[in-house]
DNA sequence: GTTAGGG
DNA sequence: CCCTAAC
C-alpha cells in the first residue's frame, strides 16, 4: 500500500515520485525528469536531504509494503491505528464533515511533537495527504489535517478540508475545542478558495493545497502496479512554524519504522520517521554558522497555553499568508541577538517586537509585517525606548534554484546537485537590501527615521531582499589619474588612494556593510544571514557538479584596469618581465588588494591582445596607444629574453653532457 | 603559493 | 575574471 503523503517542507517544487525506485518504470522516470523541469526546484540542502531521505524511507516502506488483500486506495480505519509507544494519550483524528469527505480522509502526524500518531477515523477510506503539521510541543497536537478527494469530472483534486482535529493530549477541553474550532475555521474557509483554484496562492505557513492534476488516490494494493507518480510528491511547500521546536521523537521509532509490519503503521512510523529526518536535517544546517540558532527547547518546554498562542499566531498570520505566491520561501525564527549596539536599551529578547517576514513576490523581497504570528511565543510589544525599531525577522523567501538532473540520477546525486548550489551560494558572499513600500531603499546613509522606518510607522511595508554581492551599482572608487605606486620609484606603501580604497574588496568578500543606520540595525542584529538569494534561476547538474558550480559561486567584482593601473603594470613589466608577477604585484599593486597577481598576469594578457587588434576592435576604457606599444616592445623583450635564456640552458645542458 | 595557459 | 595543471 502506497499512502499518498505530502509533507510540506517550505519549498515549492520538489517532486518526488511515490514509488519505490526499483518499482519506477521509465514513464515514471520521464514523468519525474518532467516534474522536475516544469518546476523550478528550489534548492537547499534541507530540501535535498529531507527529500531524499523522505524517499529512501518511503521507498524501504513500500518495498515491504503490499497488501494483496486490499483493493484499491482502501485503508481500513484501524489499519491506520498506531500503536502506542508512549503513554501520552493518542492523537485522535476524524472528518468532521462526511459528506465533504466521503471519499477521503485525514491523516494526522503526531510524530513530531512526540505523539505516536494513533490514528482513528470515522469513516475512512483511504489516507490521503499529511498535509503538514506544526510543530509545537509534545504535550499538545497539532497536526493539520486535510482531506482530498477526486472529483468525478476531471480527476483533479478537490480539496475539502472539513476535519475536525482533537488533540487528546491536550487536557484541556477549552483548548482542545478551540483548536478544533480553529482548524475547522480556517480549513473550511480555505475550502472554498481551494476550489476555486487559488489553491496555488496557498503557499502559506498553514498548507498549502497542491491542485495536482493526478488522482490522488492512485493508491495500488500492488506495489509492483506501475504507479510511477501516484499524485504524490512531496512539493515541500510548509514549512513547520518553528524548526527549534521539532522535536525528535524517541529513537525507538527507528526500529519501528524499519519494521513495517503493518501498511498503515509503517506508514505513519515511516512519516513520523521522515519527519524526524526533515528535522535532523534541518537542525543541521540551522545549527550551520549562517544561521543564528535560537535556543532549542526541549520536549515539554512549551505549555499548553504556549502551544495555544502557536496556534493562535498561526491563525492569525493566516490570512497574510496564504496570500502569498506559490513560491519558496523559509520560515525560521530568528532572535535578536541583543548587542550593545542594538540594544542599548537593554532589552532582552524578550523585548523583540514581533514581525512577520514573509516572501511576497519574485524578487526574493520578504515584506515585515506587524503580525501576531510570531512563530513562538514570542511577544508582539513594541519596546520602543529610544525609538527604536526592532525587527524580528523570521522567514526569508528563498530563490528558486534550477536543479537540473538526469532522470537517471540517483536521489543522492540530487541531494548533492540541490546541496552543491546551495552552498555555492551561501559561500558567496549575499547582501540585505531594505525594501519600503515596494521601493527599494539605496540611501545607506539615511536613517531610519529618514527613511520612514520608525517604531511609529507600521512596518507591513517594510521589506529585505538578500542579493548577491554583486553590486548593481558598483560603489568601485572611480579610477583617478594617478599613477600606481612604480617599484622604481616609488615605495610600495605609497599606492594611490584608488588602489587603497579598493583593498577591501578582495576576492570573496563581502563588501562591508554600509553605514546606513539600516543596514547597520540588520547587520547588528545579525539577523540576516546569507541564506542563498539569486533571482535568475540557478541549474546543476550533478554529473558536471564542478563546471556547474563553479557558475554558482559568486564572481569576484569586476574592477577594469584603469590607464593608471595599466601604466603601473606595464612600467613593472618592462622592469621585472613577464613570468615574475608576483614581483609585479609586490612592486606596483602591493596595496591593491584586489589585484591579484594572477590578475595582473591576465591584464597583461589582455593588454598584448588589445595591442594587437585594431583600435576598432577594442573595448572599455582606451588604453592609449603609447602604453599598448610599450606593452608590445615589453612583451617582445622579455619574449626574446626568454628564448635567449632558454638557450642558453640548453647550451649549457648541451655542454655538459 | 606561483606560474602558465585555456576558457 | 575563473579555473586548474604543473611546479
Amino acid at each position: 500500500m502506497v499512502l499518498q503523503k505530502r509533507l510540506d517542507y517550505g519549498f515549492s517544487g520538489f517532486q518526488v515520485p511515490d514509488v519505490p525506485r526499483s518499482t519506477r518504470s521509465a514513464r515514471g522516470r520521464r514523468l519525474f525528469k518532467r516534474k522536475v523541469e516544469d518546476r523550478q526546484m528550489c534548492a537547499f540542502e534541507l530540501l535535498a536531504t529531507v527529500a531524499g531521505d523522505l524517499l529512501q524511507e518511503r521507498d524501504s516502506c513500500a518495498h515491504s509494503n503490499t497488501s494483496p488483500g486490499t483493493a484499491g486506495p482502501v485503508i481500513a480505519q484501524d489499519t491506520v491505528k498506531q500503536e502506542p509507544q508512549d503513554k501520552e494519550a493518542p492523537l485522535k483524528v476524524e472528518p468532521c464533515d462526511p459528506g465533504s469527505c466521503d471519499e477521503s480522509v485525514f491523516v494526522s502526524d503526531g510524530a513530531l511533537h512526540g505523539h505516536n500518531g494513533n490514528c482513528t477515523s470515522k469513516e475512512s477510506t483511504h489516507v490521503s495527504y499529511v498535509e503538514g503539521f506544526e510543530i509545537a510541543s509534545n504535550s499538545d497536537f497539532s497536526a493539520k489535517v486535510s482531506c482530498a478527494e477526486r472529483t468525478k469530472e476531471d480527476g483533479n483534486q478537490k480539496v475539502n478540508l472539513s476535519c475536525k482535529v482533537n488533540g487528546s493530549a491536550c487536557n484541556e477541553s477549552s483548548s482542545k475545542d478551540k483548536f478544533s474550532h480553529g482548524i475547522e475555521q480556517r480549513l473550511a474557509s480555505d475550502e472554498q478558495k481551494m476550489v476555486n483554484g487559488t489553491a496555488q496562492d496557498t503557499c502559506s505557513s498553514e498548507y498549502v493545497m497542491d491542485l495536482d492534476n493526478k488522482p490522488p488516490a492512485l493508491v495500488s494494493s500492488d506495489s509492483s502496479a506501475e504507479v510511477p507518480f501516484s499524485g504524490d510528491h512531496i512539493p515541500c511547500s510548509y514549512f513547520p512554524k518553528s524548526w527549534d521546536n521539532v522535536q525528535l521523537v524517541n529513537k525507538d521509532d527507528d526500529e519501528n519504522s524499519s519494521e513495517c509490519t503493518q501498511p498503515s503503521t509503517r506508514t505513519m512510523n515511516a512519516f513520523r520517521s521522515l519527519s524526524r529526518i526533515g528535522d535532523r536535517r534541518i537542525r543541521k544546517i540551522l545549527a550551520s554558522k549562517y544561521w543564528k540558532v535560537a535556543p532549542r527547547l526541549k520536549d515539554g518546554e512549551l505549555s499548553n497555553s504556549e502551544t495555544r498562542r502557536v496556534f493562535h499566531n498561526r491563525k492569525g498570520c493566516y490570512t497574510r499568508q496564504r496570500s502569498q505566491r506559490n513560491s519558496p520561501y523559509i520560515r525560521r525564527k530568528l532572535f535578536k541577538r541583543c548587542s550593545t549596539s542594538t540594544c542599548d536599551g537593554g532589552l532582552s529578547s524578550e523585548d523583540i517586537s514581533k514581525s512577520l517576514v514573509k516572501g511576497v513576490n519574485g524578487d526574493g523581497i520578504a515584506s515585515v509585517s506587524q503580525a501576531s504570528s510570531s512563530v513562538v511565543g514570542q511577544e508582539a510589544s513594541f519596546h520602543s525606548r529610544g525609538s527604536h525599531v526592532k525587527l524580528s525577522i523570521k522567514s526569508f523567501r528563498v530563490p528558486e534554484l534550477f536543479i537540473e538532473v538526469s532522470e537517471m540520477e540517483t536521489v543522492g546525486s540530487l541531494k548533492r546537485a540541490v546541496l552543491e548550489a546551495v552552498t555555492a551560494i551561501l559561500g558567496g558572499g549575499v547582501h540585505v537590501g531594505v525594501v519600503l513600500q515596494g521601493k527599494k531603499v539605496r540611501d545607506d546613509n539615511k536613517t531610519l527615521l529618514q527613511t520612514g522606518i520608525s517604531h511609529h510607522d507600521k512596518l507591513e511595508t517594510l521589506g529585505f531582499t538578500l542579493e548577491p554581492t554583486l553590486p548593481p551599482t558598483p560603489t568601485t572608487p572611480t579610477p583617478t589619474s594617478t599613477p600606481p605606486a612604480l617599484c622604481h620609484e616609488d615605495p610600495p606603501h605609497l599606492v594611490p588612494q584608488e588602489i587603497q580604497n579598493s583593498s577591501s574588496s578582495d576576492r570573496g568578500s563581502v563588501p562591508p556593510p554600509a553605514d546606513g543606520s539600516v543596514d547597520k540595525t540588520l547587520t547588528d542584529s545579525r539577523a540576516l544571514v546569507p541564506i542563498p538569494t539569486r533571482v535568475e534561476a540557478l541549474s546543476v547538474v550533478p554529473l558536471q557538479r564542478k563546471s556547474r558550480q563553479s557558475e554558482l559561486v559568486q564572481r569576484r567584482m569586476r574592477r577594469p584596469f584603469s590607464v593608471s593601473e595599466v601604466e603601473a603594470l606595464v612600467q613593472a613589466v618592462e622592469k621585472l618581465g613577464t613570468g615574475r608577477w608576483r614581483d609585479v604585484k609586490l612592486c606596483a599593486f602591493d596595496n591593491a588588494k584586489h589585484r591579484t597577481y594572477v590578475d595582473l598576469k591576465d591584464k597583461w594578457k589582455t593588454l598584448v591582445h588589445t595591442a594587437r587588434i585594431s583600435p576598432q576592435q577594442r573595448r572599455g576604457e582606451p588604453v592609449p596607444q603609447e602604453l599598448l606599444d610599450r606593452v608590445l616592445a615589453a612583451h617582445a623583450y622579455w619574449a626574446h629574453q626568454q628564448v635567449k635564456v632558454q638557450m642558453k640552458q640548453q647550451n649549457e645542458q648541451y655542454l655538459l653532457i
